[in-house]
DNA sequence: GGCGCTTGTCGGCGGACGATGACATAGCCA
DNA sequence: TGGCTATGTCATCGTCCGCCGACAAGCGCC
């Protein structure tokens, strides 16, 4: 029997990246107390020593993941018209993977640990507020962006406090829209 | 010299008591993980095997702790006409000793660690929203209780997150008023 | 083929945590 | 006063974590 696992090629660039991706989705799913180097490696399927020599500490990789949080899908990706709607759904329902919400959750996961939220603070206004608010624009960008981010992100929690549990989603999606119209 | 501090009176109730006051005052601050049980007992002033000793586990002290949510100053203490205003002073400006949202900042603190909010969520309901929805009354109560404790939430994260720099505040304020008032 | 640099693994160190059981002491009751 | 129980402390255990230095294995180059 070849019981061994496929080895991962030798590629520094690529396993570089893999733990990168894999860090950036544990961090939006756990809090940072709560993921270790060695799940982070565990997921990619290497080592946890080597987690920190291409990243240095565990601060530096939380870093760098909040560096790398413009790319793939986003919330702002799509039209303006149907942003409530779109990101309502998602904030209210979930969906498999989170997709366009997965940046705010790894800020929302951050919040307890004195640490992350220490680092979050730092590079919060660059890294999100700013372009998110700049979409928006019109007047009073960055107020709106304040509240939207707000809402959505307590929703995210309130989802997971009462693990979905509301009888009436449709009516929360639809006041969630018009909320989302108010703030447009 | 008298350099040794007063000596706690062997008094277990009392004990006990602030123990678990100053476990909820630590709760509310920082995460569930970043908690220990040598900070709370710090807190109090006596060894931290005390508090395994009357509450049993962290958990079990945690729970108690949200028990007894329903004591002190609550959200619900108040005019309904006011609730808005009062409440969006307090979520976007904060206060010295965060009164009122206490009870939701524990809640919110839970997010991340696993086991926090697995307990949280299965008190969640019968401890806050229950008589949330109670005192909003009127129909659809579930729903507005959710949205309002939603958006509370998220602004506290978002005030913790940005440091509080936003330079409106007062248009801040006054759309949450608005926004409260909308889901009254 | 053999050398040397890059890529990755192994074992372990030091520290923090929750939990536990043995021990000390204060205060009450006879 | 002398003992007894409630109250609190101390020392310690096992576990998990981030991190680091030493080692092994692949891969290009002469």
């Amino acid at each position: 029997m070849f019981c061994h696992v496929a080895p991962r090629p030798r590629n520094a660039e690529a396993t570089r990246a893999a733990i990168l991706a894999a860090a950036r989705e544990r961090f939006a799913r756990e809090s940072y107390d709560d993921v270790g180097m060695r799940d982070i490696a565990g997921d990619v399927g290497v080592d946890a020593a080597l987690v920190s020599r291409y990243f240095g500490s565990k601060e530096d990789l939380f870093l760098k993941v909040l560096d790398h949080c413009g790319d793939g899908p986003d919330l702002m990706d799509g039209d303006r018209a149907t942003f409530g709607d779109r990101v309502a759904r998602q904030a209210i329902f979930g969906s498999e993977h989170d997709g366009q919400l997965e940046h705010l959750l790894v800020l929302l996961r951050s919040i307890g640990s004195a640490k992350a939220s220490e680092l979050v603070r730092r590079t919060a206004d660059e890294s999100f507020f700013g372009p998110f608010e700049d979409w928006i624009g019109g007047p009073d960008a960055a107020v709106r962006a304040r509240l939207a981010a707000a809402f959505i992100m307590g929703m995210e929690v309130s989802r997971e406090m009462t693990g979905g549990q509301t009888l009436t989603p449709a009516q929360c999606e639809a006041m969630h829209a018009r909320m989302a119209v108010i703030l447009q």
